[in-house]
DNA sequence: GTTCGACTTCGAGCGAGGTCGAACTAAATC
DNA sequence: GATTTAGTTCGACCTCGCTCGAAGTCGAAC
């Protein structure tokens, strides 16, 4: 079991953004102590992982809290899980797609100044 | 020449967040027609283009001033440009690399779904 | 000459995603 | 039993990047 201050270190959040994610309903799944301390199995710091990789691939917390839900939830939402996986897939190679575009734009500009025409 | 409109859609941006971007610092290179209005060059329109390469990679627009302060202020800050672009590649690399590890992860959780291990 | 449309400035407001501090509690150490 | 350390809640505040609306101006068309 992690305490919230193991996981924000691993994850490279602050234990107030943790709280935060938890307030907005981003993990359901998380146990407290019996003095009330938020405490992390195996299984909830993946889940904390996998927010991270949402969060910093562009979805939205409501989008992140929606599936979260239906992690807790159950099997029976497996389905419309991996489409939500699917759907961000997309958006994902979508926005490097991009990325790539922009990266060869400063390429250009790069060399521009190497050559003398500024 | 162009006006704030054809600019605004040529850049798929709003006349709105044109004149932002104006106030913020980022076009000190516009000029106006003799009633006030904006007025854009092709050469403007390219600067305008490269703002918005810049934004969509995560420079944050008070960066993006100083760049463009250093644009209007001639060739002597040609070479201090060229290392912000240079810089600013790097980060685009680094962001990229982060994108593709992710991307990864949720190829995993895709295919977790596939074998049905959910 | 008035009406229209596209522009102008200015300042307020907004949504997302934190960030912080105050006041409190619980367990562990001296 | 007092202190220290790590946690708790709650609500206020912050930054970024817009977004909007009000009120006004200008030039062209009718």
């Amino acid at each position: 079991m992690y305490s919230i201050q193991e996981v924000a270190q691993i994850c490279d959040l602050s234990p107030h953004t943790i709280r935060y994610y938890d307030k907005e309903g981003l993990l359901p799944f998380v146990a407290r102590t019996k003095s009330g301390n938020r405490t992390f199995s195996d299984t909830d710091l993946e889940l904390v992982k996998l927010i991270c990789c949402l969060k910093n691939t562009g979805m939205p917390i409501k989008e992140i809290k929606k599936y979260m839900d239906m992690v807790v939830e159950g099997s029976g939402t497996a389905e419309e899980r991996k489409q939500m996986m699917i759907a961000h897939r997309r958006e994902v190679a979508r926005q490097m797609d991009e990325m790539r575009k922009n990266l060869n734009i400063i390429d250009l500009k790069i060399k521009f100044y190497e050559t003398g025409r500024h």
